[in-house]
DNA sequence: GAGCAGAGACGATACGGATCGTCTAGAATC
DNA sequence: GATTCTAGACGATCCGTATCGTCTCTGCTC
């Protein structure tokens, strides 16, 4: 359904499917998909709590009733858009690492159109709080499979052994971050396997599957 | 930054606070000012262009013919502080390549509080002009000299040949802006000597002023 | 030169509109 | 009765624009 970010169009409602002393599975859901279905038109700093409420066919107070901001509000929707992904575990380790950095450029050029994780961190800065909750429930576990990986290719030679795993993730995310948020460079197809590359241009060829 | 449709003839100056037909450069600057201020104890998306007026002493009106946005306000104001230094060029490229590094962190790390630049990058967004004016003003003047040292890096062996300059400087900072951004992981003293390291670390030792 | 009129920048302030976050009211459900 | 819900009123703030009277510099006229 395209385009539906009308201002103060009534919604039909059939039927509400239920309101009574127990929270509204419908209402919270209908919340968390308006906000998604509002940001692929609307960017964030422009996105409104009233319009999300409108947009989900909820009062506005029950949207302030589970959520404290329009960041924390965000910040679930989008969390529950990116489940986490294993990055691949085969014989081939170039390969494998990236996959494991076309994950981290779904995640951080989500949506394809915006910068909404940037937007989002850089409010969810008035809100220390928050933002560690955010950055625990979606950046960690994703974090934590990327680096089991680059472990193995660490122990297997293929990364210098001197080298942080989690430097390396946030070079990655944020190389794509960078790039999203002042968009001076487009981030082609092959991004990933660049971004991997500068990583083993010091590794042994023979471990790898390239062509010397 | 230019301005819009002002005069492009050069201002005569002159000491006193004066107002006449052409832009005052002392209410120029208290906006500024005023507007730098106000973001070492205001979050970015907390700032309002009526309290910079207020702070400035300046009536809104003023504020709002000079620039269309707050957007565009803070980005010339935040480019007014950082200056751009040359990269040293020494004998030793180890420590040249760091000090770079450095530089990266102070301009993406500015204030020392907060997440300045990337709240504004997130907000210029909606003004694509906008942003391309700010990076080509801001971004690209900076990266043009640690282009060149980076270059004379590859060109010395001491960093891989197949390495894009652009891609290294994306990765510093990236990872400068994403720590910050999401404040998962401090930016140390040696942040720098790390973000640098990672791209030495295939070079060979004798290049460097490191012992194997 | 001297003087005057106009153009433009300025501070102040008022305006309608949008959104904020809180709050009440009434209906529905358990 | 307790709790959740929708609907909408509320005071507040900030937006961006408009107007007003004042100021000063510029340029034209004499």
């Amino acid at each position: 359904m395209p385009d539906q970010a009308a201002t103060s169009k009534p919604q039909p409602k059939r039927k509400p499917p239920s309101s009574g002393n127990r929270r509204n599975p419908h209402t919270h859901k209908a919340v968390i998909k308006a906000a998604l279905e509002l940001l692929k038109t609307v960017h964030y700093p422009a996105l409104t709590i009233e319009s999300i409420a409108a947009a989900a066919g909820v009062g506005k107070a029950t949207v302030y009733r589970w959520w404290p901001s329009k960041g924390a509000l965000v910040a679930e929707a989008i969390s529950s858009t990116l489940t986490v992904e294993d990055p691949p575990d085969t014989d081939d380790l170039r390969a494998d690492l990236i996959a494991a950095a076309e994950i981290s450029i779904r995640n951080y050029a989500y949506p394809s159109s915006g910068v909404l994780i940037t937007a989002l961190a850089a409010d969810l800065a008035e809100d220390p709080e928050l933002l560690q909750s955010f950055v625990s429930t979606f950046v960690q576990p994703r974090r934590a499979l990327v680096r089991k990986l680059l472990q193995r290719a660490i122990d297997e030679g293929v990364i210098a052994p001197d080298v942080d795993p989690d430097l390396i993730m946030d070079m990655w995310a944020g190389a794509v971050m960078y790039r999203r948020a002042l968009n001076h460079t487009p981030i082609g197809n092959t991004f990933a396997e660049e971004l991997v590359e500068v990583f083993l241009s010091g590794a042994p060829a023979h471990k790898l599957g390239k062509s010397p």
